[in-house]
RNA sequence: GUGAUUGUAGCUCAGUUGGUUAGAGCGCUGGAUUGUGGUUCCAGAGGUCGCCGGUUCGAAACCGGUCUUUCACC
């Protein structure tokens, strides 16, 4: 993998890029769409290419651990054979979920022991062989094995659990290093820096992360409960120590205006379930703001979903008749709020990298984050 | 016409031997959702318990009348 830093606005952290992989080149700041299972929920992968352009996509090694399991994923010959996505494809490494499963978790030195969510079945993930089952996926780029503590943990329990994932991450690379790709094209790992909402924490998370060389970084365990004010600051003192050459992933983020302060801090990368699962439940987020489609109003509105909107849903539907849609349950009205809400994602994201090109940045970022902020 | 039966929220229905401010599901109206356990979750509005009268300290419940639903028989 190979990364080009391009340009960086004058007034502010952000910059432009150009990420390599063996699937194709992908243009930073990038929005990821998530695809848990091997597919971004309610959308067809040519809807994804051609429609919404996606660059590249999310799979998670949880989940595609457990269905349809690495024996099928192996017989594939890896997720972009499975799924049919000849992009670039990134894959959590499941670290989240000793998160955000927490209920049915046991940590130890040696990793996490997890019980299915399917059928209760007992798995024991370590950093070993997470690397292991992300070489059998065969994602582009895959991440380290982390524990993602709240965003209100206490000092003591984030500097523990910080040290365990910083041990972690050095089995991690280890194991990366002396294996080889399965499928013929190369991989690439990327570390996750944790540390809560401590700034020393994140600093000795950073530094650690940057020593051990690798091609990307990510900052993960933010937008997990703590203010966002603290996330902001978090990005920042992350990346005053990340090498400024390689791409910064910030991890599950986020809302609109989220993506846009993070890129004015100099990340480059993000997923957010937020554009599908939101979607999916009828909310749009466009240039003007953010509709509740299912709110009354809209009820015998028959202008287009967003007359501003990039992709085919935005004009071929109305409001109306999406609210319809949404209101019956129909699975066409959450394809379509998806669609349009990736869409959206990836115009944001190519307006940030065309301003920041141009230098303008920052001046349309806040004109941009006010109207983001409106509920029409 | 006679005899049963039914009537409680927009809909379908609970409601103990009479006992605080009559409930549920769905629907409706809002809201939530940040490395996807999301057809999910939370909240709210909405009822003269068919109507009139009676019994009782107290009636959705008991009694009478009346209208209504459905069925059976003439």
């Amino acid at each position: 993998m190979d990364f080009k830093l391009l340009n960086t606005d004058p007034k502010s952290s952000a910059r432009t890029g150009e990420l390599t992989t063996d699937h194709g080149k992908i243009q930073t700041p990038i929005f990821m769409p998530v695809g848990t299972l091997g597919s971004v929920k309610g959308v067809h992968q040519r809807e994804l290419r051609d429609d919404i352009n996606a660059e590249i996509i999310l799979g998670n090694t949880y989940h595609l651990y457990l269905r349809p399991g690495l024996d099928v994923l192996e017989k594939a010959g890896g997720l972009h054979k499975f799924n049919g996505w000849e992009r670039p494809i990134l894959t959590d490494s499941g670290g989240f979920q000793v998160f955000s499963l927490a209920d049915n978790r046991k940590l130890s030195e040696e990793g996490a022991m997890f019980r299915s969510h399917i059928d209760g079945s007992k798995h024991f993930f370590t950093p070993e062989n997470v690397m292991d089952t992300q070489r059998t996926i065969g994602a582009d780029i895959i991440m380290a094995f982390d524990e993602c503590p709240p965003g209100t943990s206490t000092y003591e329990y984030a500097k523990t659990s910080l040290e365990l994932t910083q041990r972690w991450l050095e089995r991690c690379v280890k194991r990366f290093d002396e294996t080889e790709p399965k499928y013929g094209y190369s991989q690439t790992l990327f570390p996750i820096i944790q540390g809560c909402v401590y700034n020393d924490l994140r600093i000795k998370a950073a530094e650690h992360a940057a020593s051990l060389n690798r091609e990307g970084y990510a900052i993960g365990g933010l937008a997990v409960g703590e203010p966002v004010e603290d996330m902001y600051s978090m990005i920042e003192v992350v990346n005053k120590v990340l090498p400024q050459d390689k791409p910064r992933y910030l991890m599950g983020v986020g809302t609109p205006i989220n993506i846009l302060e993070a890129i004015s801090r100099g990340v480059d990368m993000f997923d957010c379930v937020m554009p599908t699962r939101n979607g999916r439940n009828g909310m749009m987020f466009t240039s003007e703001g953010i509709i509740n489609i299912k709110n009354k109003k809209w009820h015998d509105d028959f202008s287009p979903i967003d007359p501003n909107g990039t992709s085919y849903v935005d004009q071929a539907y109305s409001k109306a008749y999406v609210r319809h849609l949404i209101h019956s349950g129909e699975l066409l009205g959450s394809q379509i709020c998806s669609i349009h809400n990736l869409a959206f994602y990836l115009w944001l994201v190519r307006e940030a990298r065309e301003h920041i090109n141009a230098g303008s940045f920052s001046a349309w970022k806040e004109i941009m984050v006010k109207k983001l902020a409106t509920r029409l």
